[in-house]
DNA sequence: ATGATACTGAGAACCACTATCATTTGTATA
DNA sequence: TATACAAATGATAGTGGTTCTCAGTATCAT
């Protein structure tokens, strides 16, 4: 991924954006708030602001770059969508996060939306639970 | 659904609480935010304050007389849980929420989450998509 | 290089929601 | 039934995440 990507999705190729792309993939944390991004990028000793990376990421989002899910956390996160779709697991007591695809799920979904007379264009779906590490203690 | 609800939980039997749970009773919108009722009840002629609304509903959903629900409109919506669990298909264009159950999902859930080592508290599963009458126009 | 236009950063504004606190209400007890 | 006291209420201020505004700046087609 890289400035063809941008360009692709009709967008300027800013330092600001290189940026933030740049670092979605370098960062070896998949689900990440604009905050944090935004402290990270601070921290590398980028000049950034907070109202950019929200408006890049969402840009980002409409150019299909990231997807924004919504935990139940209050606060979104973004991930790289460089992979297929895909649902996630949420551990409820370390917050961590794990991916999951299931074609079963996928098919049946597509079938009960049918059967109402739906045309699916989206779905989430998130598990809540602990993880094994938070269920040994 | 009546006081008899509110005493099992522990709760008082006020007149906000009353007020709010026999609006949620009466009301044909099966999903509303805090504020719709909110403005609802003050239509009513009810003297009533949002702050209050929100606190009830949720001593209620911890009483688990409502279940609250994150669809992606920012505000969260309420619904009585007089019925067993659900998931939901929402309409992206109109709003329609419609409930649906199926045991295939449920079941496959359980079989993914154990199968990483998860314990499932809680899952949140939500269809978007045009529905057949916004399909139509 | 230059101009048209898109982008940026800082801060204010916004929105849904929660905390605070003085006043009122429900209810257990006398 | 009156009383007392904890619990609940409502107005309002505050909070946290996100978006808007706008003057200044950078990108890119020419």
């Amino acid at each position: 991924m890289e400035s063809s990507d941008l360009k692709k999705a009709g967008l300027k190729i800013t330092l600001p954006r290189m940026k933030i792309l740049e670092f979605l993939e370098v960062s070896n944390v998949r689900h990440q708030s604009a905050e944090e991004i935004y402290r990270a990028l601070l921290d590398d000793g980028e000049e950034i602001g907070l109202a950019t990376v929200y408006r890049v990421l969402t840009q980002f989002e409409a150019a299909g770059l990231v997807e924004r899910h919504h935990f139940e956390s209050g606060q979104a996160v973004f991930e790289l969508s460089e992979k297929g779709h895909h649902d996630h697991i949420v551990c409820v007591s370390c917050g961590r996060v794990e991916e999951f695809y299931d074609e079963l799920i996928e098919n049946r979904q597509k079938e009960v939306a049918a059967e109402k007379g739906y045309e699916v264009t989206d779905h989430s779906l998130t598990l809540y639970g602990k993880c094994p590490d938070c269920r040994k203690q």
